[in-house]
DNA sequence: GTCTATACGGTGATAGAC
DNA sequence: GTCTATCACCGTATAGAC
C-alpha cells in the first residue's frame, strides 16, 4: 500500500462507504477503522468525533450530489432542450458512479433536517432567502421561464413547470433510491440492472421530449 | 385515555412513528416507550426484543406499501389506460396518507437486504422463483403484454415497457422520498407542498398519456 | 400487566507507551 | 502518528416486587 496516500483521505473514503451503507446511527467507528485498515483511536486523532467525521463526509456528498444539478438548472446560456438533455445525461452518469448517494442523502436529511439543512443550503444558493420577494426559487427561475415562454409561443405543450421538473428529477434519481425493490420487481441481477440504468438516459430524454414537444417530430426514429 | 385500546396496538403505532423517523439503528426503545406513554420494560413484555418489534412494524409497512401496487399491476381485467390511471391515483393517495413510508422501506431494505428480502417476497408473489422459466417477472407480465400489444397494433408509441413502468412508479414515489430536498428546491412550505402533491396525480396521468399515446388527442383541454 | 432496579454488552472517546 | 488499554456512558434486555 502506498503510504503517500494521505491517511485522512483513506479514512474519509472508508467512512463514506460505512455511513452510506448503515447511516449515521447504524455506523460503528470500529467498522470504519476496519474498513480503513487502521486503529479505532486513529479515527479520533484525525477527526475528533463521530459527528465531525460524519459532517465532513456528508458535506462532500451533498456537494457531489447537488452541484451538477444546480449548475445545469441555473445555467443562463442553455436552451431548454439542451438543458434537459444535459441534466439527464450528467445526472445519470453521476449516479452510476455513486449509486448509494441519493438514498444516503435523503435518509439523513429526513431523519435530522435541522442538523443538515444548512449544509444543503451552502450548495443551493438562493434557497436561504425567505424574504419572499420572489415567488419562486431563483434557482429554477431560468428553467421555469423558458418553459413558460415555450408555452406562450406555442413551441411547448402545457405543463405545470414545477411538476415537470420534479418528474424529470424523479425519473433520474428514483431508480437508484429504490434499487433493491426495483431489482426485485423486474427480476434483474446486479449487472443486468446496471445495463438497464445505462440505457435509461436516452429513454428519459425521449419521454421528456414527448411530454413537452409532442406536436413536433421525435428526434430519433423508433428504437424498438 | 380509553383502556380498551389494546396496548400492543398503541405500542405498534408508536414504534412505527419512531422507526420511520429514525430508522432501526437510530431508534431508541426509550423513545418508543415515551411515545406510547408506557414503561420501557413493557415493550419487552409485548414484543420480546427490538428486532421482533421492528420486524412486526416493517412487515405491516411493506404490506401497505406493496399490496395496492402489486394488485393493480397484476389485475388481469384492467385495460391499459385504466390500469395506469388506477395505479397513479391509488398510489398517490396511499402515500399522502403515509408520507414517510417509502423512504423508510427503501432505507432499511438497502442497509440490510438479506434480513428483509423475505418479508418483501411474501407480498410480491412470483419474485421468488429463480427458475428463469419466464424471462420477465410474472407480476409485470400482463402490464408489459398490454403495452407490447398496443405497440404492435399501432395504438401505443414505442417505449421500453420496463423503463416506462419504472418511470410511472418514479414519478409517483420520488416526491415523497425526496420530500425535504424537493421542498427546499421549490421553496415550498409544508402545507404548500401537500397541495402540490395532491395536484400531482392528474399531472402524472397527463404525462404518461403523452408518452404512450402522443398521436391521440389529449383527454382534457389545456389546464394552465 | 405494569412498574423499579439492575445486569450486561457494546460504543464513543481518551490516556499514555512507543 | 499509531498502537493497546481503559474509562464513562448508554442501550437492550431481564429480574422481581406489586
Amino acid at each position: 500500500m502506498n503510504k503517500d496516500n494521505q491517511t485522512d483521505q483513506i479514512i474519509l473514503e472508508a467512512a463514506r462507504r460505512v455511513f452510506q451503507r448503515s447511516g449515521y446511527g447504524g455506523a460503528r467507528m470500529q467498522e470504519i477503522a476496519n474498513e480503513a485498515g487502521i486503529n479505532k483511536a486513529s479515527l479520533h486523532y484525525y477527526y475528533r468525533s463521530k459527528e465531525k467525521l460524519f459532517q465532513t463526509v456528508y458535506r462532500q456528498d451533498i456537494k457531489v450530489f447537488l452541484v451538477p444539478l444546480v449548475g445545469i438548472l441555473r445555467d443562463p446560456f442553455l436552451t431548454l432542450e439542451v438543458r434537459m438533455r444535459t441534466f439527464v445525461g450528467s445526472y445519470i452518469k453521476t449516479l452510476l458512479k455513486n449509486p448509494g448517494l441519493p438514498l444516503f442523502i435523503m435518509q439523513e436529511l429526513s431523519s435530522n433536517p435541522g442538523r443538515l439543512i444548512s449544509l444543503v443550503e451552502d450548495h443551493v444558493p438562493g434557497v436561504r432567502s425567505r424574504s419572499a420577494d420572489e415567488e419562486e426559487s431563483p434557482m429554477l427561475a431560468v428553467f421555469i421561464g423558458q418553459i413558460r415562454n415555450g408555452m406562450d409561443d406555442g413551441s411547448c405543450n402545457k405543463v405545470d413547470p414545477e411538476q415537470f421538473i420534479l418528474s424529470m428529477i424523479s425519473m433520474c434519481v428514483f431508480p437508484f433510491v429504490g434499487r433493491p425493490l426495483i431489482r426485485l420487481l423486474l427480476k434483474k441481477g446486479e449487472q443486468e440492472y446496471r445495463d438497464f440504468l445505462a440505457r435509461r438516459e436516452e429513454e428519459i430524454n425521449e419521454y421528456l421530449h414527448r411530454i413537452l414537444f409532442r406536436n413536433h417530430q421525435p428526434i430519433d426514429g423508433p428504437r424498438y
